[in-house]
DNA sequence: GTCTATAAATGGATAGAC
DNA sequence: GTCTATCCATTTATAGAC
C-alpha cells in the first residue's frame, strides 16, 4: 500500500518503518479475527502477536475503532483493486458472469473480511469517509459493467448484489470451506439476467441457456 | 410458549412463575439487543431492564449463552410457526412466493433476530441441539413447498434461501426501515423459478412474466 | 428467589520514564 | 517508540445470608 522510492526527495525512514509496523499490526489483526471472530480478539491480544506490550499499539492506531477501520479500508482497496486488474470477456454479459465469479472468490477467500465489509457484526463500528469512499469506488464498477449490459435499471444492480452476497453469506455461514452455494452462481446469474429490465441485445444468448450455465464451468475458488 | 391450565393436576404454581419470569426476561433482551446489538449488552443491563440484580439472572439461565440460545429458539420457532400457520395458495408455484414474501416480512420485522438466526454474528454462539431441531423443522416446511412445485433438486432449495435471505441482509443492513431490497423479491422469484431445473408444469405461466411479477403487487411490510 | 459481597478476569485507554 | 505502571470501567460468574 505505502510503496516509498528510495533516492527521491519525499522519501522519509521513519515514516516508511512507521506504515511497516501497521501493517504488521494489520496483518496480525486480520489472523486473530480469522481464528477468534471480528470482535473476538483484544489489543493485548494483538499487541502479543507482533511482540509489543498493548500500549504501544497507541503509537500506530488511536484506538481500536481505528483498528477496525483501517481493515475495512484494506478490505475494500483489494476489492478495488481485483476489479481494476480484472481482464473481462468483450461480451458484457460474459463479463458479468466473470465479475461474479470473481466476486464470490473474493468474498469465500476470506470470510471475515466478508463479514467486516458486507455485514454488519461490529455494532458500533462505522466506517469512516474515507473507507466508505473505497466503497463507493467498488461499487462503481459494478454499476459500469452493468451499464455496459444495457442494465440501466438501479435495480438491477441492487438485485445483482443480494443474490451475490446472499450466496456467499450462506456459503460462508452453513458449508465454509465448500462450494455448495459458490457453484450455483452461473444458475444465479442465469435467474438475474432473465428477469432484468433491460437486458439489451445479448439476451438471445442468456434465453437460450436458461437451466444451465454457457460460460466456461470453471470453479470458483474457495 | 408454556400454557399451563388452572385446575389441572399438572399445574404447578411455581414452576409457571419461574417459566413467566424467563420469558420476561427474554423479552427484555430481545429490546436491548434491538437498540444496542445482540452482544453489545450486558447481564447487569438486561437485569436492570427486568429490574433484578444482574446475579439474580442465574436463577433463570445458567449462562449467556444459555440466553442466546433461548432467544434463538424463540426465533426459530416464530418462523416454524408462522410457516405452519400461512395459508399458501393452492398453485404451488403461487405458494412459493407467498412463502418467499412471507419470509422476507419475518427477516425484515426484526432485524437482530434475522442475524441471530441466520448470520454469525455472535462468534462463539453454537445453538443446542434442541434449536437446531427447530431450524430443521423450519427447513422442512421449505423443502416440501418446492417438492410441491415439482422442484426436486436440493439445488433449487439452496438457491432459494441465497437469495432470500441476500435480500433480506441487504434489506437490514443498508437499508434499515425501507424496501429497497424487499420490493425486488417478485423479481427474484421470476429468476428462481425461471432457472430451477425442474420447473413443473406452471413454467408457461411464470415464463410469460418475465420481468414483471404476476401476482399481486402487495408490499413486503416492513 | 432475591439479595449483598466478592471473585477473578478482561476490556480499552492514559501518563510518564527511558 | 517502547516500555512500566496504573486507571477505571466492565465483564461473567459464584458463595452465602436472608
Amino acid at each position: 500500500m505505502f510503496r516509498p522510492v528510495a533516492g527521491e526527495p519525499a522519501f522519509d525512514r521513519r515514516r516508511w518503518r512507521h506504515e511497516a509496523t501497521k501493517e504488521e499490526i494489520l496483518g496480525a489483526a486480520w489472523g486473530l479475527a480469522r481464528t477468534r471472530g471480528l470482535a473476538g480478539f483484544s489489543l493485548r491480544d494483538l499487541a502479543f502477536a507482533v511482540h509489543m506490550r498493548h500500549q504501544s499499539l497507541y503509537t500506530y492506531f488511536p484506538s481500536k475503532q481505528a483498528i477496525y477501520d483501517a481493515m475495512f479500508a484494506q478490505g475494500m482497496r483489494a476489492l478495488v483493486e481485483q476489479r481494476a486488474a480484472l481482464a473481462l470477456d468483450r461480451d458484457p454479459i460474459q463479463a458479468l458472469r466473470e465479475a461474479a465469479r470473481a466476486f464470490l472468490a473474493f468474498c469465500v477467500e476470506d470470510g471475515v473480511r466478508y463479514q467486516l465489509l458486507f455485514e454488519r457484526v461490529l455494532p458500533d463500528f462505522v466506517p469512516s469517509a474515507t473507507s466508505m469512499a473505497l466503497s463507493v469506488e467498488a461499487l462503481s464498477y459494478l454499476e459500469a459493467w452493468h451499464a455496459a449490459a444495457g442494465l440501466t435499471d438501479p435495480a438491477d444492480v441492487d438485485l445483482w448484489r443480494a443474490v451475490l452476497t446472499g450466496l456467499a453469506g450462506q456459503q460462508i455461514a452453513n458449508d465454509p470451506g465448500g462450494t455448495r452455494w459458490t457453484h450455483l452462481v452461473d444458475r444465479a446469474i442465469d435467474g438475474l439476467l432473465g428477469t432484468a429490465r433491460d437486458p439489451g441485445r445479448k439476451r438471445a444468448t442468456v434465453r437460450g441457456t436458461r437451466g444451465r450455465a454457457n460460460s466456461a464451468p470453471k470453479e470458483v475458488e474457495g
